[in-house]
DNA sequence: CACCAGGTAGGAT
DNA sequence: ATCCTACATGGT
């Protein structure tokens, strides 16, 4: 058991907030995190988080996963929306989470509601992933998990050959992600760009929860609502800022917890 | 039954 | 470059 103290830090609204899909309710303040082929069961108690796993696990996995070394800023005060979104949800965290995953997930979620792409991700786990020995929980499947399925047992719809032919790619060219996460940022956009399947938000979500840009802004539905509807239709500064996929994330959980 | 969902590709202006 | 539309399926 590894225990860490963290103001910053809440696994309710971690869970809630649109960037990780293989979260697990158990019981109040406490979540299975399926990921990296393990599942973590974490357990809160106001600013304590208790972690079920090895110090080594904790600090080669999930240390990273968790973005612990990132302090985040407190947005400037002039900014009334971002700043009241910051007062919400100061316990969201931007996950670095797995890339092939993370890219795998993002194309799935286009024109999808969040319960939707939990659905079919789940199903996609269970149907070609493995079983986590000792647990309920699968594994997500691996790029050749992924090269010869044909028939849309996961709900995939239209996306379906998209992971397909992405599978295919990522084996017969041997992009691994080690190689994509050396890239920089403009460079690791563009071959993300390249993909089928793969546009401006979808690659932006990838930058930020797949490969660690903090600085990547994906616009979706509702962070254009944002804009339409707290900024009079002009894209606010800290959209520009280093934090910009940080921010995004806070308002992003603010908006759509307003709207509820 | 409608309507919308963390959009994108491909084609027409 | 910018606008338009079809797109499969499921949740509410």
């Amino acid at each position: 058991m590894v225990k860490i103290q963290n103001n910053h830090f809440s696994l309710n609204q971690i869970a809630d907030s649109g960037q990780c899909f293989r979260w697990f309710k158990v019981s109040d303040n406490c979540y299975d995190i399926v990921a990296f082929d393990k599942v973590l069961r974490a357990t809160q108690d106001k600013n304590i988080i208790y972690f079920d796993c090895s110090q080594e696990d904790f600090d080669h996995i999930w240390y990273f996963y968790f973005n612990l070394d990132i302090d985040y800023p407190q947005p400037d005060c002039y900014d009334m929306f971002l700043s009241a979104a910051y007062e919400y949800g100061s316990g969201i965290r931007i996950l670095w989470q797995n890339l092939w995953e993370t890219t795998v997930s993002f194309i799935i979620s286009q024109r999808k509601s969040i319960p939707a792409i939990k659905t079919s991700i789940e199903r996609l786990c269970r149907a070609y992933g493995n079983k986590i020995e000792g647990t309920k929980y699968y594994t997500f499947p691996k790029p050749y998990q992924l090269t010869t399925f044909d028939k849309d047992d996961c709900g995939l719809g239209y996306r379906l050959p998209y992971i397909k032919d992405l599978a295919q790619k990522v084996i017969k060219e041997a992009i691994s992600p080690e190689l994509v996460d050396a890239l920089e940022y403009d460079e690791a956009k563009k071959l993300l760009l390249s993909v089928r399947g793969i546009g401006e938000k979808v690659a932006n979500c990838i930058l930020l929860f797949g490969l660690g840009h903090i600085k990547a802004c994906p616009i979706d539905v509702w962070v254009q609502r944002i804009i339409d509807e707290e900024y009079n239709g002009l894209k606010p500064n800290w959209m520009n800022s280093p934090y910009a996929g940080y921010y995004q994330q806070l308002t992003f959980f603010y908006k759509r917890h307003l709207t509820k």
